[in-house]
DNA sequence: CTTGACAACTTGTTAAGACAAGTATACATG
DNA sequence: CATGTATACTTGTCTTAACAAGTTGTCAAG
């Protein structure tokens, strides 16, 4: 019997509340995790009965919180020893997900300057090369340009393609200020849920390189994605191109197979 | 009461079997997809209940089922309406995972010339650069470098690094042949789950140019990679030079958030 | 001291049931 | 015709229970 994360009284969870319980146990032991990192290296979580018994719930409801905190990688389990959390990573820039809470969350300050706003008749061609879900036939798209900065420095220039048919009424929208996927959110109940994205590498043209305050010929990375809901409904697409002088994308916490 | 994907007479599985029954009823549902996916469009898959009553298993297996689908991106649910399959995607070479099974996956062969295996006494200066994990102590590390090819088209030019402690015995392994982590897997028990990697452009300098078979400064993707066990011990430093033209890095069905 | 049996843990798997909450359809009422 | 309602679905959440299987430590026998 050796010492572990819990402390003997824990706060309760609230059985009649907006999020279920298994979520509010999982962000509790999550918190718990991230306060007594430093402390202890290797130490193992409470086994799943004693967690069962200090929130008064299920096994199963323990499982279901244990379970979505293995699939965000930050614990791993094994059969007869029980549950240890894995070693910090930090953040990065991933170029998935929403540039203003990722590099927010990478301790950072995310801001974009608006380029354009117009309507397009296609899709780039190298979107059709690079992935799938790609109509073939041409249709009309509201095409969005931002350049990303961090820290109000320039790492991104980025063309958004929004099919006009899904976004009735974006005129009245403010796109040029603010988080796309807010408004998404906001205005259409988009909520992006996965992404297909590739990667490669090219050198700055001489309107890139202005946009991103490099050298013509410098090195870049071309990220084309696809961002898709839940439902499998395409919600943009999108050719992003990062300067590469000190300024990484990042893959975290990849699971492999 | 519509058609679904399901036949009124199923294939069994297997209650006392090396792989658990939910795994089973993952495999039959995903077989099942990939061969009736063309005809019908957008079909909902039955219902947990009639999967329950079919493979005569209890509804939580059916649930561990479909939640392992739906991890994989290949299927979405809706409360109260029904677990539908996602759109198909095409294969990759996404810098993770085996190269190997990667590019078999994708439908091509892949073929690794072998370069170099040498010791060395630290890693490059980017790996501390870009990626957590790293140790801040010089360490003695195997580091095997080999240019990995695409039907017989080189790609990437490879630097894998090994810490010398945890491969005892490696001088007597083949490591020039075959891949990698199959004789991680069955020499020293290793299993590759989770790959923290940071991607920046570049252009080619001489030595890479003439591996790659292309001119000095062609643009290519350096990608550092440290790739890690469930267990959170690391196997592996890489670092990775793809080149640039008609071959993309792709990243998959990445979840969001 | 070494070895093996055993008990007391751990997580993994599966069952059967219950209720909540969202969706879709048929149907009666206005 | 339009509208709201009842009903029969669906998935989401949670409980109690049991056994399987792996790891750890104790303890007695050799």
């Amino acid at each position: 019997m050796e010492a572990n994360l819990a402390s003997k009284t824990r706060r309760c969870v609230q059985k009649s509340s907006a999020s279920p319980v298994y979520r509010q146990v999982a962000e509790l032991l999550e918190r718990d995790m991230q306060s007594s990192r430093s402390r202890s290296e290797r130490t193992a979580l409470p086994s799943e009965n004693e967690l069962a018994a200090e929130f008064k719930v299920s096994r199963v409801t323990v499982r279901q919180a244990l379970d979505e905190l293995h699939r965000k990688g930050l614990i791993y389990r094994e059969k007869g020893r029980g549950s240890y959390p894995r070693s910090q990573h930090i953040g990065g820039v991933t170029g998935f997900g929403s540039f203003t809470s990722e590099v927010e969350n990478a301790g950072s300050s995310p801001s974009s300057r608006f380029v354009d706003f117009v309507k397009v008749s296609s899709l780039p061609e190298g979107m059709k090369i690079h992935l799938t879900k790609v109509p073939s036939k041409s249709k009309a798209y509201h095409c969005l340009t931002r350049v990303r900065c961090v820290d109000y420095c320039p790492v991104a220039y980025e063309e958004t393609y929004l099919d006009i048919e899904a976004y009735p009424g974006i005129e009245r929208a403010d796109v040029e200020n603010g988080s796309l996927y807010a408004t998404m959110r906001h205005l259409w109940g988009y909520e992006p849920a996965w992404a297909d994205a590739a990667i490669e590498p090219a050198v700055a043209d001489e309107a890139i390189a202005e946009h991103l305050d490099i050298k013509v010929g410098a090195p870049v990375v071309v990220a084309w994605r696809v961002t898709s809901s839940e439902q499998d409904e395409v919600l943009e697409y999108v050719r992003s191109i990062y300067r590469g002088d000190g300024f990484a994308l990042t893959v975290r916490r990849h699971k492999i197979s």
